[in-house]
DNA sequence: GCTACATTGTTTTATATTTAACAATTTGTA
DNA sequence: TACAAATTGTTAAATATAAAACAATGTAGC
């Protein structure tokens, strides 16, 4: 059993799910084992960042071989705990929770949605799909009686801080922030942002660079 | 008019949309003028980077007092071309699609979304909101018709690559791709990806390594 | 108008990340 | 078994990014 360093640069942890993909592909081709050159052509990368990257976590090839296909997906895996399901809670039932859960529901992921919360008590009487739809106000009893791993903010950005703190209250160690809420370091705390609106602000000013380019 | 020199590092131009939020929020609180110190507290970021990372652009400072908040509010929106409004398109009407087009709708941004397309022949038949869903056969003859900017792409991954395809045959120019498939690179189209699946991975890698820790 | 202070724009230094180079090791073949 | 080819793991060099330092410039008070 392996064991890793766990002091990989960002960069290189953020590289990691892409590897996983392109290997899942390729052991659906039938490809057993891949050099870091192969899949650095594949993946437009460099051979030598892969190796490099790889090493982070452990030296998964063998010399004048390669890397065997479905024994990196699962040291990926294992670095990614992909195995693990993650007890989700969604806050915010509007638009984009409710988006947000039938995206998770339909991808074959790790992520299980226990439940929903909305201020709106006129959505606590839905039943979103399979889900039940709490008011925000039991949100502290349903942690102390639901082991929850992650919280989906999916509110407001003028409830995003109140709706991190109440969670961080309940006892949650992981934040997926979807709001545009910009949240507080807290120490113990694990924030991973989807700043889908940031994303869109960048697309349109290499847009109108391009523009530019072309007068 | 201020020109710039466009030629700014990506880390720069992502922290862009950052400074345009906090910005925004001093303009709210009556705030004036700022320091590139105080903002930076604000922020969690440092001085120098803030002050250089507008140089790249240009001087909107002046000395001894800070930036004006109002008129660096306009330039990085002049920056990021947020004042324009872009035409888009939605390739894939199921959930991720449907998600998107609620999430955009009401999101006071500069992208309007005229049209969906589907393969799904019955999902043509519904009007999506306010918003017509034609079949994907007829995206060619749609463009041909109406200039649009960016292609939403929300179809599965199995089709992502066919779709982006299919709108850059029809002369787009840019792609918003919140598919889980890997876009090839192509000379003057933009991709921005969004990629929800992967931001996950990194969440759940961090949790891991955090419960490592606390043993 | 002069002086002390504040704060930028810009240069320099430090750090982080990526790429290249290469020695070590395994595979496969004769 | 010996040798050539392949390919890793790892070290070194190059590049990119961030932080610090500082000179230039403007502000504000007296």
């Amino acid at each position: 059993m392996q064991t890793f360093a766990a002091n990989a640069p960002m960069p290189v942890v953020r590289r990691l799910p892409k590897y996983h993909k392109y290997l899942k592909e390729l052991l659906e081709e039938g490809v057993t084992k891949i050099s870091s050159k192969e899949l650095s052509l594949r993946m437009g990368s460099t051979a030598s960042q892969i190796r490099q990257d790889l090493n982070y976590f452990g030296g998964f090839g063998q010399q004048g071989y390669g890397y065997n296909v479905s024994e990196l997906i699962v040291a990926i895996e294992d670095i990614l705990s992909i195995h693990e399901v993650y007890r989700c809670i969604i806050i915010g039932a509007g638009n984009l929770g409710k988006a947000i859960r039938n995206y998770i529901a339909n991808l074959d992921g790790n992520a299980k949605i226990l439940a929903m919360f909305d201020v709106d008590a006129s959505k606590t009487q839905e039943k979103e799909g399979q889900l039940p739809v709490y008011h925000t106000s039991r949100l502290k009893e349903y942690m102390r009686g639901h082991e929850v791993d992650v919280a989906i903010l999916c509110v407001p950005k003028s409830s995003g801080v109140r709706a991190a703190e109440e969670v961080i209250g309940g006892g949650i160690r992981a934040i997926w922030n979807f709001t545009t809420a910009d949240l507080p370091q807290t120490e113990g705390i694990v924030i991973e942002n989807v700043a889908i609106n940031e994303s869109f602000y960048v697309l349109t000013y290499l847009l109108s660079e391009k523009m530019q380019n072309k007068t």
